[in-house]
DNA sequence: CAATGTGAACTGGTTCACAGCC
DNA sequence: GGCTGTGAACCAGTTCACATTG
């Protein structure tokens, strides 16, 4: 169905956060959407949705808008978001604890199924999620057991880059990495990087050099 | 100093990423580190590396590379993170009290001087970092007081809009959103999101569509 | 000679503007 | 009439290539 087009990633971004939206206004009973009003929704461009959503076929009905149940349907297609898929968090301190238990996660289909440390008075607990913290050598043979389809580094940076390798190990090839640096990974592993301290820092640099304009 | 260009966006993040390679090249001792290096521990290209400083002045030295100390100073003053930020963390659930103890906020020089929620059994209560529960209705004056600079949503989408409109009044003008939906704000305040499941949907995408190289 | 600094070329993404349809 | 779908125009950001300099 993909119009064999290059597609920007950042068209991704915006489907994943069209989705939200159309559930929210399905929510509020809403039958159809325009394009104007869902990018307003949004902040962004109507132009933009229109074309973000042309890449993969034509889903509105012109003079009328966007079917908000249909659409969404076919966005979560498109994502593949329309079924489960396995996590297995690597690192159990705060954060780690704090994404098992995450609801947004389990309310849109991704499952924790495993969760790793290597600190030995974590290895064993159970955590209020009901799971079991196992250690990291047991990581490849339960990734492969459970199904895991992606991995979740929530380490100090120190050990990001070990763990991806059992991770690669495991053969998962997708990371999500939440610790502070760039890890190394083939060409087949896909990894999106997430760093609170980069992002402080881009706002930070907003805040102080942004003309400050007076309060309304 | 900045020479009156439009700078990317993209350009300040990867000064972020920059800086903290230097931290580690520092700590294992290097002096001088080139383009090139430095755009391979990043993952970058050397000529990108060199246009993003070149927005900001000329930091190196032609045949020889970047003084690593010095070429970090000069980052962390063009970032503003040569100082102290005070933020105030809005919603303490799990994810919120994993942010405020997260050691690579306090480790940047970003403080978290007070936290807020409006459950009543969390109020007056005190986190392990030694801080204590506020309610919401205090944000407004305990913000002033401390000269809270940055506000930090941790809270449930549905409630997030609120959380900024009181921020907003208490005339925070940064904020670092971790709520799964786009807030609305005036010009006057800049925020960056940071959401999970929009980084795992586009994962998931990425996942599905590309294609499957087999494994080396 | 080796590596920076930077205009120019290129690539990618967004917005416009209007044709096409309901 | 109103709103979608989309080629064309535009804009932004990245990479190249080379002149420049310690």
């Amino acid at each position: 169905m993909p119009k064999t087009a290059k597609i920007p990633k950042a068209t991704i971004t915006r489907l994943s956060i069209y989705d939200r939206q159309l559930e929210l206004l399905e929510f509020d009973g809403y039958r159809v959407v325009s394009s104007e009003k869902l990018a307003w929704l949004c902040q962004v461009n109507p132009a933009q949705v229109r074309k973000d959503l042309g890449y993969f076929g034509e889903f509105g009905i012109r003079g009328v808008g966007y079917d908000v149940i249909d659409l969404q349907a076919r966005i979560k297609e498109i994502l593949a978001i329309n079924r489960t898929w396995n996590l297995a968090i690597v690192g159990v301190g705060k954060l780690g604890s704090a994404l098992i238990q995450h609801h947004n996660f389990s309310a849109r289909g991704f499952k924790c199924v495993a969760a790793f440390d290597n600190a030995p008075d974590k290895i064993g607990k159970r955590i209020p999620s009901g799971l079991i913290i196992q250690s990291v050598d047991q990581l490849k043979d339960t990734v492969r057991e459970l199904e895991v389809e992606i991995g979740v580094i929530a380490t100090p940076a120190s050990t990001a880059q070990m763990v991806a390798d059992f991770l690669l190990d495991a053969e998962v090839n997708a990371i999500l990495n939440f610790s502070p640096t760039r890890i190394g990974v083939p060409e087949c592993c896909l990894v999106e990087n997430i760093d609170f301290t980069v992002m402080l820092d881009v706002l930070v640099y907003k805040v102080h050099h942004e003309p400050k304009e007076p309060r309304a």
